[in-house]
Formats: C-alpha cells, sequence, structure tokens
DNA sequence: CGAGGCCTTGACCGCGGTCAATGCCCGTGG
DNA sequence: CCACGGGCATTGACCGCGGTCAAGGCCTCG
C-alpha cells in the first residue's frame, strides 16, 4: 500500500525506514470512482494527495462554462489545489478522479507538520514545488504565440502517452483548444 | 543599500539581525542600463538577483522569432531564470533589466548554503517558491481560454501599474497577443 | 539633424471557434 | 440479454477575432 510512496521519497532524499514509516503513517487509504470530485471549486482544501493508481486532474471552470485543465497527475505524482491549501482560501479549482483510482491522503496539518519537523520531507516538498513551478513555467512558453498544431505537438513530445490516457474533451481542455479542433488535428496526425 | 532586502525577510519571517546580517552579506550590488541583458538563452545560470530599484524581465524567443514574456519583477521582489539555476542546464530564457536598475545578486552556491544552513532562509525560499507557483497558475488560469480584450482587462486588475511601466511591445508579450491588438483594445479602453 | 525603433492604424485573410447533425460507445434498467 | 439514452467523438458549414503586412508619425539617442 505504501510501496510507490515510499519509493518516491527514496529517490528523492537520503531517509531511514523509521523516519520512512513515520512520514508515511500520516498517509490514508481512500478509493475513488471515476469521475468523483473530491474538492469543489469554493471548498477549502484540506488534503493532499499522492496517486497511488488512477488519475487526478486540476481544473476550473470559469464563469462562461468553460473548463481549463492545469494539470493531471497520474501513478506517483502528488496533487492537489495547491493555493487553497497553503492560504486556506476558498479553491480556485476542482480536484477529479478521472478513472477508478486509489490515493493516498494527508491533512493539511500534518503535511505542514511533518515539513516543519522532518528535515527530509521538508526537502521534497521543496523539490516538488520547484518541479511545480518548472512545469508551469514551461507550460506557459510551450503554449504561449503556438498554434493548435504545435500545442498538439508539443505534448505529444513532452508527455507522449498523455492523449492516449485522457479522453478528447479533456486533453483540450488541457490544451486550450476546442474538442472539435482537437479531433481534426489528430485526424491529420 | 541592504534595507529592501532585509524588510523583504523582516516582513516574512522571524530573523534576528545578527542573521539577518549573515544573509544579505553574501549578496553584492550591481549596477545596469536599460536593456541590458544579464543572461541569455543557453547560458548557465549563476545567480539569483533581487531588484532594488528598476525592473527585471524573464523572457524567452522561440525558433519563429517571437518573444514570449513569463515574468517582470519590480522593486523588492526576487527573480532568475529558475530552473537553470537549479539543475544548472543551460537555461530557457534571458534575464534583462528594463530600464537602468539596481540589483542585488547571490551566487548559486552561497545561496543554496544558506537554504541548507538556516531555516528561516529556507523558510523564505519555500514562501518564495509557493508563490511562484501559484501565481504561475493564475497565470494558466487566467490567460487560457480568454480572448485578447478579457486577457487585458485581466492584467489591469490584477497588476494596475504593469501597463503603465512597461513598453506596448512588452505588455503584447506576457499576454500572448500582438503589439498592434494590444493598441487597438487601448484606443478602445 | 538623421536614423532607428516603437506606436498606431488600415486592409486583408486564415485559423480556429461555434453550432449542428450524425454515429459510436458504454452503462443502466427492463 | 437486449433496448434505450446520454455523453463524447467526429465532421461539415459558417464567420469573426486577431494575426500579418505595410504605411505614416513620433520620440529618443548618437
Amino acid at each position: 500500500m505504501y510501496e510507490k510512496l515510499e519509493q518516491y521519497f527514496k529517490s528523492r532524499t537520503i531517509i531511514d525506514q523509521p523516519t520512512l514509516d513515520h512520514i508515511v503513517g500520516h498517509f490514508t487509504l481512500i478509493k475513488t470512482k471515476r469521475n468523483e470530485l473530491l474538492l469543489k471549486q469554493g471548498d477549502i482544501c484540506k488534503h493532499y494527495y499522492f496517486v497511488n493508481k488512477g488519475c487526478l486532474r486540476l481544473f476550473t471552470i470559469n464563469k462562461e462554462g468553460v473548463e481549463t485543465t492545469r494539470y493531471f497527475a497520474f501513478e506517483g505524482a502528488f496533487g492537489t489545489a495547491l493555493p487553497s491549501l497553503i492560504t486556506q482560501t476558498p479553491a480556485f479549482e476542482f480536484v477529479q478522479t478521472i478513472e477508478k483510482s486509489e490515493l493516498l491522503r494527508i491533512s493539511r496539518d500534518s503535511f505542514f507538520n511533518l515539513v516543519d519537523t522532518v528535515p527530509q520531507f521538508a526537502r521534497v516538498y521543496r523539490q516538488i514545488l520547484e518541479l511545480g513551478f518548472i512545469t508551469a513555467q514551461k507550460r506557459i512558453y510551450g503554449f504561449q504565440g503556438f498554434d493548435a498544431i504545435e500545442k498538439v505537438k508539443w505534448v505529444m513530445n513532452y508527455q507522449p502517452d498523455f492523449l492516449l490516457r485522457v479522453s478528447n474533451k479533456m486533453a483540450a481542455s488541457y490544451l486550450g483548444i476546442t474538442p472539435s479542433t482537437l479531433s481534426r488535428i489528430k485526424s491529420k496526425l
């Protein structure tokens, strides 16, 4: 149950088994269904999630009702509505499992306790933030000033299995194009 | 010379004067001209910058020669080509001062030394990362699925002095529209 | 005083969005 | 097990936003 999570830490920092046990002990397993919402826009986010199996999607819906997806967390990745978790203000994004999934969940309090008391945990959190920040930057640069075809090619390069894994509709909302356009582009290869 | 920087730390964490002195002692002042480049695409980034006066711009130029600006750091803000600084791989972005500026600069080695040895510094760095990550997210959500007029309104809301401070061309490259379009929109108020 | 860069504005047009019709897949209930 | 229904993918027709290109004027700096 905790293998993937332990592996996650072991591959990112030097850590002994007791410390690892202490960390993973704060996580509890939850099972979710396809398209289950874990957090709605406007809620206060209370948990950080680690994906053991399945896939987590972070997205928003604007006032015109248009969905925009920011991030997919697949197996072995962390994900949550970070701004809300950090500041404890109403979330901007929805958190959803798009497939039947198994998640390891840790409460906000436990999480930041670990950050403050376990140096290895703080270090891994720092890595998560650095990586998240870098990923977001790449996305800004990768999408701005590119037309639809180039954006599709971009994901095919950087996240090859992405288009296979998620529905056309969700992929389109991630790319900032319409499902129609994505469909047309894919048919041209 | 170090007032703004000391203020930056004091407003973000509890810190005594000796520790503060220790930290700021690693920063050296540099003065730059309008449009001076501090880092070119492909260089390895060696410094973190704190803006005492002026303005730092982070941008890239893609293969078609189109500029995309990701971030402006004004007085009292940190900025650098973070992916390159962290991983010591060739930078994707240029770092430039768009006005005559005064910057406080710290080397990568000193910076990460402080992160590892001074808990208050680590904490502030964590805040920088969290904030940067949140800002990037807001930008993704704020720009995706919005047309040109809405994007302009968005910056006017969230960064009111932005359009007054930077040139039309740079503002446009930040918004992902052409200077022509920005000009047309501004004339319509 | 001349040159270069930027802003503004006009004319044109192509990418990609909207809307709608059709067909497929899959889950649900009779 | 099959029939039905809803959601999604695909495709066509249309058209509007905003990009490109070019011209003209202004400001700055050498």
